[in-house]
DNA sequence: GTCTATACCTCGATAGAC
DNA sequence: GTCTATCGAGGTATAGAC
């Protein structure tokens, strides 16, 4: 975790290897092509990490850990227009945040094998928690087509190279703004956080 | 294109093709997979194709030609109203129609690759083509979040395998209803098409 | 027209020199 | 920490038997 001359190559590794698995798909990523752009060998990227899995999970895990605290944080909450309300804040934040990354995550099966292991029995875990919490207890098909284009149409527009240069801050207004609409939630006048709905 | 025996083999090949592609990706899904499903040899899929691309060209081939078609009679329609709603009912019943695939168009490189040389320019092309008719002309960002959002939103809850099991006619209801709530489009009273707005 | 056998390449991964 | 050399497995693609 120091930061150091070793960790430093490391770093270029996964920020190259991320942007590889946005334009190829991890599948479609080999590390002749992740040593290529560094201009190492392959053999150069094994120091580093023991298998390709391990890039690609380390590639996710910023983005795991955040999901995972933003589940488990929405889930204490008791009142159920809290639990949505914190969760579509959290998960936009997420999304400007990692950008790219979720937009991985909502589609590459190569990244979902990554996350298999991880807590929440996998990417799928973790949708599965999300669409619980937004679509409520017992939910008919309304409420679960609500969620679901929800979080992958957020998940999808933030990653998206066409909003790419769109700011952090106008980003996640826009976001907030359309999730509220779609799980009906009431609009939000200021940005700042509330202790009561 | 007359259908027999010679034919049966090659429309085996692409359903099986399309079920792997969902799983695994395009590029993490090899010849060997596929001629394994099928019981016959690798040599033998070469047969009938060429190459792997043209495997994933013919797979996305119908959808390519119903989106490719949704987009240019929207394109004719007069009032950018009747646009709207024309490419949002359109885009829908293409969702329904072909489930998986759409979902997979949005997210998979590899299909990607395989639709940029037909028309428009590619997946890419037809995207913007969409974008640009819902977001309307000079769009500022919160008309293209939403042209987004109703896009990718649509297409992956509609190739969710959470969705599967719903049935064609409400799920097309249900889609429709959340992407004219996103686009802000009057809410229809029948499913008949109308002639008026 | 259909499949077997095989060529040739790149993959992920390892060993050991520097 | 990065290199060269190499492995076996599995990739795409072809030649030719039936």
């Amino acid at each position: 975790m120091t930061a150091g001359p070793a960790e430093d190559t490391r770093t270029r590794l996964l920020q190259t290897a991320l942007r590889l698995f946005t334009e190829h798909g991890v599948e479609g990523t080999s590390l002749q092509m992740i040593a290529d752009a560094l201009g190492i060998t392959k053999a150069a990227v094994y120091y580093h990490f023991k298998t390709k899995a391990e890039i690609t999970e380390a590639v996710a895990e910023p983005g795991i850990r955040d999901l995972d605290e933003l589940v488990r944080r929405a889930a204490t909450q008791k009142r159920r227009g809290a639990q949505v309300d914190l969760l579509l804040e959290g998960f936009v934040d997420l999304v400007i945040r990692h950008r790219s990354l979720v937009a991985l995550f909502s589609s590459d099966p190569g990244i979902a094998r990554a996350i298999e292991k991880s807590a929440h029995g996998g990417a799928e875990g973790f949708g599965q928690a999300m669409l619980g919490i937004l679509s409520g207890p017992d939910p008919d098909t309304t409420a679960r087509v609500n969620a679901l284009v929800t979080l992958t149409g957020i998940a999808m527009a933030g990653g998206s190279p066409d909003l790419a240069r769109v700011d952090d801050e106008k980003l996640r207004t826009e976001l907030l703004d359309v999730g509220r609409r779609l799980l009906g939630r009431p609009r939000r006048r200021s940005l700042a956080p509330v202790s009561t709905l």
